[in-house]
DNA sequence: GTTGAGCGTT
C-alpha cells in the first residue's frame, strides 16, 4: 500500500527526532516544537497523498466500474436457510449472471433473519437465474426465486 | 439457542 508509506515516515521522522532530543541539549520546549512540527509534516505528507489518490481516482475513468445504468430486475428470493447470509447468497446468483444487489431482510426488533430477501439483477440475467435457481436446493433448503412485487414507492420528501 | 409462509430499507 502506498499510504502506509507516508505514516511510516512521520512515525520514523518522530522517533528520530525524539532520540535526537535525548542526546541533544536543547530545553524541552525546543523538543516540544520539534515533536509537533513532525507531527504536522506527517499529516501534510499524508493530505498531500491522499488529493493525489482522490484526483488521480477521479481523473482516471476505469470502464470496469461503471455498470450503474442498466435495467435491474429485483428478484424475490424465499426459503433460504437461517444460516445463509448475504454473500453466500450473492455468489449463488453470481453464477448465473451480474447481482446489482442482495439484501436479506432481518428483523427489525431482534435482527434475526426472516428467511427471505431480495436479489438486484440485469433484466435478461434474472430471468436466467429465476429459470436456474428456482426450486432448486441450497444448503438443504428448496429455493423460492421469482420477480419480486413493486418496491415501495420513493415518496419526494415535501 | 427456537421458527418455516411469505414480498422489503438506506
Amino acid at each position: 500500500m502506498k499510504s502506509n508509506t507516508p505514516v511510516l515516515l512521520s512515525v520514523a521522522v518522530a522517533i528520530i527526532g525524539a532520540i535526537v532530543l535525548t542526546f541533544a541539549p536543547i530545553n524541552v520546549s525546543g523538543a516540544i516544537l520539534f515533536a509537533v512540527g513532525a507531527v504536522i509534516t506527517g499529516f501534510i505528507i499524508q493530505m498531500a497523498s491522499l488529493s493525489k489518490n482522490t484526483a488521480a481516482a477521479a481523473t482516471s475513468s476505469t470502464p470496469a466500474n461503471d455498470i450503474t445504468d442498466v435495467a435491474t430486475t429485483t428478484l424475490y428470493v424465499g426459503n433460504l436457510p437461517y444460516r445463509a447470509n448475504e454473500m453466500a447468497i450473492r455468489t449463488l446468483f453470481s453464477e448465473h449472471g451480474k447481482v446489482v444487489s442482495v439484501r436479506l431482510m432481518k428483523d427489525k426488533h431482534t435482527g434475526k433473519r426472516r428467511g427471505f430477501g431480495f436479489v438486484e439483477m440485469p433484466e435478461a440475467d434474472a430471468a436466467n437465474a429465476i429459470n436456474a435457481l428456482n426450486e432448486q436446493e441450497f444448503q438443504e433448503r428448496s429455493l423460492k426465486v421469482r420477480e419480486a412485487n413493486e418496491r415501495v414507492p420513493r415518496e419526494p420528501s415535501a
